[in-house]
DNA sequence: CTTTAACGATTTAATATTAAAATATTACAC
DNA sequence: GTGTAATATTTTAATATTAAATCGTTAAAG
């Protein structure tokens, strides 16, 4: 989709590489989206199970960082894979204000489960480029990501 | 954010283009997000808008594929749309399951006032990159979103 | 014609998300 | 120590989003 928009080369420039860049985000995170719903987890669910997977337990608001999403939030995200056995929480002894999310083991296994099958998916979905390509696009979006906000 | 996955180079290699992307793009629309709050716009909402004034008025249907949200989701952001009195429905006559949308004059007035300022901070958020890494990194999205869904 | 299938929009229920206010805890200045 | 500011989390209220079911309309097959 063009942006029909006659401003300058530059306005028109960004304006079609931000479209492009969300509805590339957009696009790949539905079909993202639809792999996870067969098991029942959102995005945000399965980003903080990656995350703890990763990189060991972390704190509530470090996971929020992670997965980009604001507190309140994160509250809810992980009340919902407490619910469900996968995560617990642990108050942190030396410093009461934060909280521990850790996998258990069920949790665990979950994610070894379906990590691999996430790969799968997403090597097939970025499969539209090279890897040369993959790998100047990781870079070109990374300049962005890392950008200070306005 | 590196993805501590040690899998093969093709798998680390998606992963992190995946990453960057999705961050990237949260990065970009939370900002964006930021400035429509001042007046009272979602994105959605914001992009229905943007939809109408460059392509004219649109079926609800042609509208959600263009903003790529469901039609449960369309109907909302249009009535929020309309209690604003910003656009106004009107039932096709020769098939009547059609909803065509159209700005009103107020909402030609928003529309009018706000893209420019819209441009500008689209601008400014994709200065992080030259305008030929706009213009490369557009160039891959755009084979990501075009691909079809898996 | 009538029935069936397809399609557009709406409704509904469940969940997700955010922002803002409230709560609990810690750290620090005095 | 006490009070104040800062920090992490939770709660709350308002919206947004999706998926699924439903309703009305159209098109097409028989």
């Amino acid at each position: 989709m063009s942006t029909h928009y006659q401003g300058t080369e530059t306005e028109r420039v960004a304006l079609d590489a931000y479209i492009k860049l969300s509805r590339a985000a957009d696009a790949v995170s539905a079909r993202i989206n639809h792999h996870l719903k067969e098991v029942n987890l959102t995005i945000s669910q399965f980003g903080v199970l990656e995350a703890l997977y990763h990189l060991g337990p972390l704190h509530q608001n470090e996971l929020g960082e992670k997965i980009l999403k604001t507190g309140g939030n994160m509250t809810l995200v992980i009340d919902n894979l407490v619910k469900r056995g996968v995560v617990c929480r642990e108050r942190d002894e030396d410093d009461r204000r934060f909280i521990t999310v850790h996998l258990t083991e069920a949790g665990q296994n979950l994610i070894q489960d379906l990590f691999p099958r996430h790969v799968r998916v997403v090597v097939q979905e970025m499969g539209a480029l090279t890897q040369e390509e993959q790998a100047q696009l990781a870079a070109l979006c990374r300049k962005i990501g890392l950008s200070e906000p306005v």
